[in-house]
DNA sequence: CAGGATCCCGCGGGATACTG
DNA sequence: CAGTATCCCGCGGGATCCTG
């Protein structure tokens, strides 16, 4: 479970400490699309290392935004809840980047 | 100027790939505040270095987001749309974290 | 196919001291 | 006050090989 360790308890900070790798927003992106397995993920995530990808994973789960069944990933109704942030970097990112 | 390196065009990825460090995220949230001096930006940022610091408003000045007039840090119009990237990750940090 | 185990490198970033 | 300059450490993360 996440701790809003500095920053005083900034939810947005919070984020940012569960954001700040090149790889975490980048799984839960490709999760939004539905259930997936651990190498259909490794595929649409290029370039990742299956070593980086089982920590993301381990480190989603304990958040409570992932789940594990049967070898296939999903995003909990709190996971899901992280479309809105994509979806304002995806306007962002296509209007500016 | 920001790249979409990896990830074949990805908008998601642009934005992650200028977000994925502890403090880029929270350089802007205080810069939405409203123009900002260094020496304030520090304080308000809890434990951030000045080398660090200064970084930070470097590559988001060459990202066009920020801009420095006469010591004062602001967001430029394209900066001040990340306000909603900020609110969608407060939103989440105070309903889950 | 789904990962765990090792090895190793780069760089983000803190501490400290210094300059205009 | 607004940075710049060094020095140095930790860890994110790639490569590779191994296992159930």
């Amino acid at each position: 479970m996440i701790k809003r360790q500095a920053h005083n308890n900034c939810p947005v900070a919070a984020v940012a400490q569960l954001l700040s790798d090149t790889w975490t927003m980048l799984v839960i992106r490709d999760l939004l699309r539905g259930p997936q397995r651990f190498g259909t993920l490794c595929q649409s995530l290029e370039g990742i290392s299956t070593r980086t990808l089982t920590n993301k994973l381990k480190r989603l789960s304990e958040a409570g935004i992932v789940v594990k069944q049967d070898s296939l990933y999903s995003l909990t109704a709190q996971g899901r809840k992280f479309a809105r942030i994509i979806k304002a970097m995806a306007a962002y990112g296509e209007q500016y980047l």
